[in-house]
DNA sequence: TATTGTTATACTCTATAACTATA
DNA sequence: TATAGTTATAGAGTATAACAATA
């Protein structure tokens, strides 16, 4: 266990949560700008990966589980369907659903890009953070995510 | 010392890197849905706070602390000029620098939103984190810093 | 010639509102 | 009537390019 600050005062929350906001922002115009071609945005790396994680699901699904509006998530998954990454199915007894999936051309992606090790975020986490700290980055994502959970 | 993660793996990383990413984007997106009427984005709390801490500074230093570019910089600079928050004088010297600094309505603002803790992170940090989480999130915030560094 | 800052313009992401189709 | 999804439109944030003023 860190002992290094024994409970953090209000002020200290506060200065913790200013510090986030700017590095939030800093951190997605860094992702931006580091963005090649053939790169997708934050938000359709993220649908990419939960396809792949959890299989496939509806527009309503996973804007539920990237916080955002149906109709937000209707425009990044038309953009993923139209590069061919995944691809619509419709459901087999609601006719108002649409199941999506990753396409074989979406598998492949994900895996060339672990292979070539071509992200930005996971090649600076590598080179600039110890093991020790890569680990201990790891351990704050589920606090960021308890945050952000309704 | 944690000793959860004995080294991460580059399959690790990468799964970081992914989790970051998205809740990267949920982080942002519900900061402005809880932003209400009064409250400033995330880049313009950026500029108050930075003026606050390191005193006054010209919009080509603010835009190299935050990592955006000088136009972009402009923009929100010119908002809260307008807003009154912030306000800009010449350079005794140099004719070509504008120095900002905060107004007394600047100063106000944030002792007020420090009173009121109206802050929706800091209150949302404070509510769903225990002491101990605080201060584990507050440690992770320079390893952060140092992904964005140049 | 280099630097500070501004203006004009465009792009990405996301939101709200209104609509269609199916249940 | 409620739910899944689409279309139209708007706004925030940021970028690039071109320019003006000062050093």
């Amino acid at each position: 266990m860190h002992k290094r600050k024994p409970g953090p005062s209000s002020i200290q929350v506060m200065a913790t949560a200013v510090e986030l906001r700017s590095l939030l922002g800093q951190l997605r115009r860094r992702l931006r700008e580091q963005a090649g071609t053939g790169d997708y945005s934050a938000s359709q790396t993220a649908v990419i990966r939960r396809l792949e994680r959890e299989g496939p699901a509806t527009v309503t699904m996973l804007a539920h589980a990237e916080g955002m509006r149906s109709q937000s998530m209707g425009a990044t998954v038309a953009y993923l369907q139209l590069a061919g990454l995944i691809i619509g199915t419709p459901h087999p007894t609601d006719g108002r659903q649409t199941l999506l999936s990753l396409t074989p051309a979406g598998v492949a992606w994900i895996k060339a890009k672990r292979a070539a090790r071509e992200d930005w975020l996971a090649r600076t986490i590598q080179a600039k953070l110890s093991p020790a700290e890569q680990a201990q980055l790891s351990d704050a994502m589920p606090l960021l995510k308890r945050l952000v959970e309704p």
